[in-house]
DNA sequence: GCCTTGGTTCGATAAGTGTCAATATCGATT
DNA sequence: AATCGATATTGACACTTATCGAACCAAGGC
């Protein structure tokens, strides 16, 4: 059998929720969706392109350029994207345009929080979560 | 709150490193591997049944317990994230005990980008930020 | 109307992944 | 040494996924 229970010490709210306490079943089904799709190298590097590009928004054409993939790949790892609410877009004219959603991203980042402050610099930002 | 502070704006620090440049083609893969890891709901709540345990460690017969699933199962799921570098073990007598490596979370977190993206100030669609 | 260009969707296929039953290993106890 | 309990590894199987070529849609320009 396994070890006995110890008294809960709670210790003050420090950390992370995955570190503060055990997600639950639907809250972990929900980021390891979000977590899946970042899990490409290829889906890593477009969401990198599009959040790094001047003005916050890029064209299909701009990403397609520098990978050896099809463009048909290229749809289908945007569309994952998407459908994860990483990335949104909008048709302009013959281009469609995609940007981030910054509060997915900020969410993912949160959940993995600075397990300790000593190995993150942290900076100067306090977790306001609450509005 | 105070957020209405001197205009000594931070005008460097704005971002994360995926949102600053395109990623290169290895850390991508580097982070790829990692998020992959992540992108399980089981080995989300197993990571944060770790973290989340009392003394930042646990061991097995803990975890295999909460669980639907065969001991083999969450043993290869626990090896997965020791391969990727987010969890360590050690044997002591009969059991084995795992805990979690605060850097490589720290990792993760820091290339989302920083926590302080006002995660309520939702609905800004309008991709229109300058850098 | 008819092309041309930019993107998405559709099948198909090869590679990868999660899961289990069976087996092996490792350490403690008898 | 023989055994037992806790984990790990192996092999197999169903299911998912990354990728491509081909077909399709949408918007302009002729």
């Amino acid at each position: 059998m396994s070890k006995q229970s110890l008294p809960v010490v709670q210790t003050e709210p420090c950390c992370s929720p995955l570190v503060r306490q055990p997600l639950t079943e639907d809250w972990a089904g929900d980021l390891a969706r979000m977590f899946k799709a970042l899990g490409d190298p290829v889906r890593l590097r477009l969401l990198s392109l599009v959040a790094s590009h001047a003005g916050g928004e890029a064209c299909v054409c701009d990403l397609s350029a520098g990978f050896d993939l099809t463009q048909p790949t290229i749809s289908h790892h945007l569309k994952v994207l998407r459908e994860t609410g990483l990335l949104e877009c909008e048709r302009r004219g013959t281009w469609v345009y995609y940007w981030v959603v910054p509060a997915a991203l900020a969410q993912l980042s949160a959940v993995l929080g600075s397990p300790d402050v000593s190995t993150a610099q942290l900076g100067t930002t306090a977790p306001a979560v609450l509005a």
